[in-house]
DNA sequence: GTTGACATGTAAAAAGTTACATGATTGT
DNA sequence: ACAATCATGTAACTTTTTACATGTCAAC
């Protein structure tokens, strides 16, 4: 079976918080889901276009004062209703790759520094992760109370310093085999 | 900067371990770098004729007994040169696509029931990938010793286990948050 | 005047998936 | 006869990225 396409979702489910552009959908984005999941504008332009035909979203051209003008888009009642049914269905399988991993499954082919050097590289980028996602944490739980959907945001952050801490564990695990060798 | 492709990569890494045809490479990937990388037919066998047309790989027609004629495809010295050069270059930045952080974050949207339903699912998941990482890690630990590239192998597999453990406890935090709600 | 943020969009290319076609051989 | 495995391949499609074009407005 062919895996659904999520990109509608995603841009139905920002725009469930609140009407917004396009432009506005990419930067909200930045801010939110885009640690686990990214569109580039030749994905949000079309298909706001194409889910405005289908009457998920609905269009209002927008004057702003001191800015270009600009296109909202607002989630329509079906488009909700499209959006409920999807985050009831299971999840699909996926697999995500690793060029870490690809490299060092090769990695008996060159000398060992270069194996070395990548888990390091690598290590860095974990920590930095787990600083912006804590620093996001401590944020976000100032206001937990505020909105209801704080929590479920609190929730995919988790998830991004749990995996990261794993994977720094597994650099220093990799790393003293690699010395040891 | 555009990412590189790194189809080429995957099949010369699987041809350095012996020569094979793109049903072997298919198959062999199967059993070695599909948990973090995975090509289907539609990509291995333009790649083979695209890389022997440019002399990184070299082809022989085979005459199998008891099976289909096959093509096989042996790691040039130039092909060889070219995985070795890929492999010492930094790791380029990815990023994952996670459907269940999606569907959490909008979690608030639907009914609790099925955000704890996700989860299940996704936890049961988590805890059959460790269970196969688990017996290939003590496969894999018997015969340590008798290629050396067993260790880097080991090594992917160690990655396998401790995101899918740390994925394993942020379920578990995540269905305390969920069930006390 | 020029930089930077705001704003919309598309065309082309690249990458990847899916579905299909074809056929040999082995075992039941 | 039929299913399973082995084997090669491609065409169509979908998805995604990249690069480009166009222009407004504010601030320096």
């Amino acid at each position: 079976m062919p895996k659904t396409n999520k990109t509608k979702y995603v841009i139905l489910g920002l725009l469930s918080d609140e009407p917004m552009s396009g432009y506005d959908i990419k930067e909200r984005m930045k801010i939110s889901v885009s640690h686990f999941w990214n569109l580039s504008y030749g994905q949000i332009y079309p298909t706001l276009r194409h889910m405005e035909k289908d009457g998920w979203v609905s269009k209002k051209d927008i004057i702003n004062e001191g800015k270009p003008n600009s296109k909202v888009y607002y989630l329509s009642e079906k488009g909700k209703h499209r959006l409920r049914e999807w985050l009831k269905q299971p999840i699909e399988e996926e697999n995500h790759r690793y060029e870490i991993l690809l490299k060092l499954y090769f990695g008996n082919l060159i000398p060992n520094e270069y194996n070395i050097e990548h888990i390091q590289q690598m290590r860095k980028q974990y920590q930095e992760n787990i600083d912006l996602f804590t620093d996001f944490e401590r944020q976000l739980r100032k206001v937990l109370h505020l909105s209801e959907n704080h929590i479920y945001i609190l929730m995919t952050i988790l998830f991004g310093i749990r995996i990261n801490e794993a994977q720094i564990r597994w650099c220093d695990e990799v790393m003293n085999i690699l010395k040891s060798m």
